[in-house]
DNA sequence: GCCGTTTTCGGCCCGACTGTTTTCAGTCG
C-alpha cells in the first residue's frame, strides 16, 4: 500500500511529539521488511514488519494518544519489539537501531530483486561470493560468464536475468486499474474463444477492483484431456513478451500492448475503459497468469486466486475452526485430506459449483471481491451483515465536471445533454476558480466572469423546466485551498453557487509541509461556511505522484462534527482511474462517522462522467452503501441540502 | 517478531514451477 520511494529512515521536522506520523512509520517498516529480508532474517521477523505495517496504515485512531496511553501493544500485529519502536519514533524521533540495517544492506539489491526469478537469497548470494550490488554489476557479470559458474546457479539462470534486466527496463510495475482490467479484460475474451474452454474469469487484485493492479491472475475451466491443447492455443496469441514458465496447470506470461489489438466487446464495461487502451505507453508490459483447472474446482480456484493473500489466510483459519480444510482446489474434511495433497484430493472435496456455496458451507454470506481485504468482511459476512453495496445505477447525477469555461473540452449544453442521457437527474458545474494557472496560463474562471456561466445555466434550467424534462444544473465552483487553507473567490461569490468543492491544486508548498500542518490548513478550508466538499482530497496521480501528507482520519472526524450539527460537509471520491482519491481504505471509517461520500467523475469532456463506473467500484471497496453517498439523493433532496 | 480458551514455546498458509540437483532450495503468487 505504502509506495516505497526514497530509501532511508524519516527524519522529523517537528520541534515537540509526535515526532513522527503513522503513514511515516508504516512506510518505514515496509522497508524495513524488505531489508530484513535481504538481509536473510527470519521470514516470520519480515513478516511481523509487513503486518506492524499495514497495521498502522489502517489504524483509525490517533497514533499520538495511543502511544501516550500505553496501548500501541494492545494493536493486533503490534507486540513489544515492534511497539517499542514505534513509541520511540513518536516520542524521540529516533528508530533504535534500525539505522544499522540500512547502512548496512547496499541499496543497489533492491532493485536487484526486481529481476524475475531473483529474490532476496540470491541477491544476497550474489552480494557475498561476487560482490554485486547493482544491476549493472548483475549485467556485466552475466555476460562475463562469472554467474553461470557459482554453485547453484548456472547457464539458464544466468541468460534469464540477462533477459529479466531487460525486461524490467520495459516493466512500469503496477498499473492503474483501467489499465489492468484493458488487458486482463482482452485476455479474459480471447482464451474464452478458444474451443472447450469451459469457462475463463479474471482474478486477483483485477477483480477486486484495487486501484493499482500488480499482475493478471485469470483462471481457466477445461476438462483433462482439452488442457494440453488449450495451453498450446494460449501460448500461440500475439501479445506475449515473454513466457516466464509454462506447466500442467499453471503458464505465467509477460503481456505487450499488442494484446490489446483486437477490441473488446463487453457490455458491463464503458467507454472509459476502451479510452485507456490507447492512452497505454506502447512498450510497456503486464505480467499474467493463468491457471487451468478441472471445471469442478473451478470456484475454489477462483477465490483462491481472488484473495486477497489476507482474505484466504482469515478463510483457511475459518475453515479449520470448522474442522475443514481450505486450499485452490476443495473444502475438504481434516481427516479425509489426509495425505492428499493437490489435485488428488479433490476426490474428497464438499462439492461447491460456486463461490457462494464455499462460503456457505463456512457458515457464511458470500462476500462481493471487492471487500475481500481483510477489512472486517469476514466477521461481517458470519453475522450475515454484509453491507448492501451501492451500484451504478444507483447515481443520480455528480457534482464535480468541468466545461470549456475552465479547461473542459466540452460545452455546458454537451456536457448537460450527455448527463440527461445517462439518466442522471441533475449535473453540478465545479469549474476552476480564478487562482489556477497551469504554466503561466489561467485555466480558472476570472470572478467577473463568472456571472455569465450563472446567467447561461439559468438558462437551461428553465428550458428543462419548460420542456418538463427532470434535469437541473447545479452552479457549484472547484475552489482552490490556497497554500494557508483560505478559499480563492470572494465570500460573496461563494455564497452566490450552489456548492463549492475546495480542491488543493498548487501542490508545491502542500507536499513540502509536514503532515500536522497540512492537516489544520485543509481543516481551516473545510471551517468555511461556503464550503461543501472536499475535491481529491490528497491530490495523488495513481503511478505518477504522492499526494501531499495529511492525517485523513483526522479530517474525516473533523467534517464528522460540522454533519452532526446539520452542516454538509461531504469528501469526494474522485473517479477519475487517474486518481481514485479519497482512498477506499478510508471510506468505510467516513461511513462510519456518517461523513456523506460523493461520487465524483471529475469530466473534462462528456465521455469523463462515465468515469463514474470506477468511482463506484472503490466505493464499494470501502464499504458505502448508497445511503452512503450524497449523489444517490435525488434532485430534490439535493435543491434542500445545497438551498439552491 | 507476534501470538495464545491445548498460552511463555513452537508454530506462523501453502502449492506449483524451475533449475540445479540426484532430493531440494529458491521464487512466486
Amino acid at each position: 500500500m505504502v509506495n516505497v520511494s526514497v530509501w532511508q529512515l524519516p527524519q522529523s521536522r517537528s520541534k515537540s511529539p509526535p515526532y513522527m506520523s503513522k503513514t511515516q512509520i508504516s512506510a518505514t517498516f515496509e522497508q524495513v521488511a524488505i531489508l530484513l529480508e535481504l538481509d536473510g532474517a527470519n521470514r516470520f521477523r519480515v513478516i511481523a514488519y509487513q503486518n506492524a505495517s499495514r497495521a498502522l496504515a489502517t489504524l483509525e485512531e490517533d497514533l499520538f494518544l495511543v502511544v501516550k496511553e500505553n496501548r500501541i501493544t494492545e494493536i493486533k500485529g503490534i507486540g513489544k519489539g515492534i511497539g517499542g519502536l514505534i513509541s520511540e519514533a513518536v516520542l524521540n524521533g529516533t528508530w533504535g537501531n534500525l539505522g544499522e540495517l540500512y547502512s548496512k544492506i547496499p541499496h543497489g539489491l533492491i532493485e536487484m530483486t526486481g529481476v524475475p526469478s531473483l529474490g532476496p537469497k540470491r541477491v544476497r548470494l550474489l552480494y557475498e561470493k561476487l560482490k554485486i550490488d547493482s544491476l549493472e554489476k548483475l549485467k556485466y557479470a552475466c555476460k562475463d560468464n562469472q554467474i553461470a559458474l557459482l554453485q547453484g546457479f548456472g547457464q539458464k539462470s544466468q541468460e534469464k536475468y540477462l533477459e529479466g534486466i531487460d525486461l524490467l527496463k520495459r516493466y512500469q510495475g503496477r498499473n492503474r486499474l483501467d489499465v489492468g482490467l484493458a488487458y486482463g479484460r482482452a485476455l479474459e475474451e480471447k482464451i474464452s474463444k478458444i474451443p472447450n474452454v469451459v469457462k475463463a474469469q479474471l482474478a486477483g487484485s483485477a477483480r477486486r477492483m484495487k486501484e493499482t493492479i500488480g499482475d493478471l491472475d485469470i483462471v481457466l475451466a477445461a476438462k483433462a484431456e482439452h488442457q494440453d491443447g488449450i495451453i498450446q492455443e494460449i501460448m500461440n496469441f500475439s501479445g506475449i513478451a515473454d513466457i516466464k514458465g509454462q506447466g500442467t496447470s499453471k503458464i505465467s506470461l509477460i503481456l505487450e500492448a499488442e494484446m490489446l489489438a483486437e477490441p473488446i466487446v463487453n457490455n458491463e464495461m464503458d467507454t472509459a475503459l476502451l479510452e485507456s487502451i490507447t492512452e497505454r505507453s506502447t512498450n510497456a508490459t503486464i505480467d499474467a497468469q493463468i491457471r487451468i483447472v478441472n471445471p469442478e474446482i473451478f470456484p475454489f480456484t477462483l477465490a483462491y486466486f481472488t484473495g486477497s493473500k489476507e482474505h484466504n489466510i482469515r478463510m483457511r483459519q475459518r475453515a479449520i475452526d470448522k474442522g475443514l480444510k481450505l486450499n485452490e482446489f476443495g473444502l475438504f474434511s481434516q481427516n479425509k485430506a489426509e495425505d492428499k495433497i493437490s489435485i488428488e484430493a479433490v476426490k474428497n472435496t464438499l462439492v461447491c459449483s460456486n463461490e457462494s456455496q464455499i462460503y456457505k458451507n463456512l457458515g457464511m454470506d458470500w462476500i462481493p471481491p471487492e471487500l475481500r481485504e481483510d477489512m472486517g468482511e469476514i466477521e461481517a459476512a458470519s453475522k450475515r451483515n454484509l453491507p448492501k453495496l451501492i451500484k451504478l445505477e444507483d447515481l443520480k447525477g455528480a457534482f464535480h465536471n468541468h466545461t470549456t469555461s475552465s479547461d473542459g473540452a466540452a460545452t455546458l449544453k454537451e456536457m448537460a445533454n450527455y448527463a440527461i442521457n445517462l439518466g442522471w437527474e441533475y449535473l453540478g458545474i465545479a469549474d476552476h476558480s480564478e487562482s489556477l494557472n497551469i504554466g503561466g496560463r489561467q485555466i480558472g474562471i476570472p470572478s467577473g466572469e463568472i456571472i455569465n456561466q450563472s446567467i447561461e445555466i439559468k438558462k437551461l434550467n428553465k428550458y428543462f423546466q419548460n420542456e418538463n424534462i427532470n434535469f437541473k444544473i447545479f452552479h457549484g465552483s472547484e475552489c482552490d485551498i490556497l497554500s494557508d487553507g483560505k478559499l480563492d473567490y470572494s465570500l460573496d461569490l461563494r455564497n452566490s453557487l450552489s456548492h463549492v468543492i475546495g480542491s488543493v491544486h498548487a501542490l508545491g508548498s502542500w507536499k513540502n509541509r509536514d503532515e500536522s500542518t497540512n492537516t489544520e490548513f485543509l481543516i481551516k478550508a473545510i471551517e468555511d461556511p461556503t464550503f461543501t466538499i472536499l475535491g481529491h482530497p490528497t491530490g495523488r496521480i495513481l503511478q505518477g505522484r504522492e499526494g501531499f501528507p495529511v492525517d485523513m482520519h483526522a479530517i474525516l472526524r473533523e467534517m464528522a462534527e460540522f454533519n452532526q450539527e446539520g452542516i454538509l460537509k461531504a469528501v469526494e471520491i474522485n473517479a477519475s482511474p487517474f486518481r481514485l482519491d479519497l482512498d477506499w481504505r478510508f471510506c468505510k471509517y467516513a461511513k462510519e462517522l456518517g461523513v456523506p461520500i460523493c461520487i465524483n467523475p471529475d469530466a473534462h469532456d462528456t465521455q469523463g462522467l462515465n468515469d463514474v463506473w470506477y468511482g463506484t467500484k472503490i466505493a464499494r471497496k470501502g464499504w458505502l452503501e448508497d445511503k452512503d453517498v450524497l449523489n444517490t439523493k435525488n434532485k430534490s433532496e439535493i435543491e434542500i441540502l445545497f438551498g439552491k
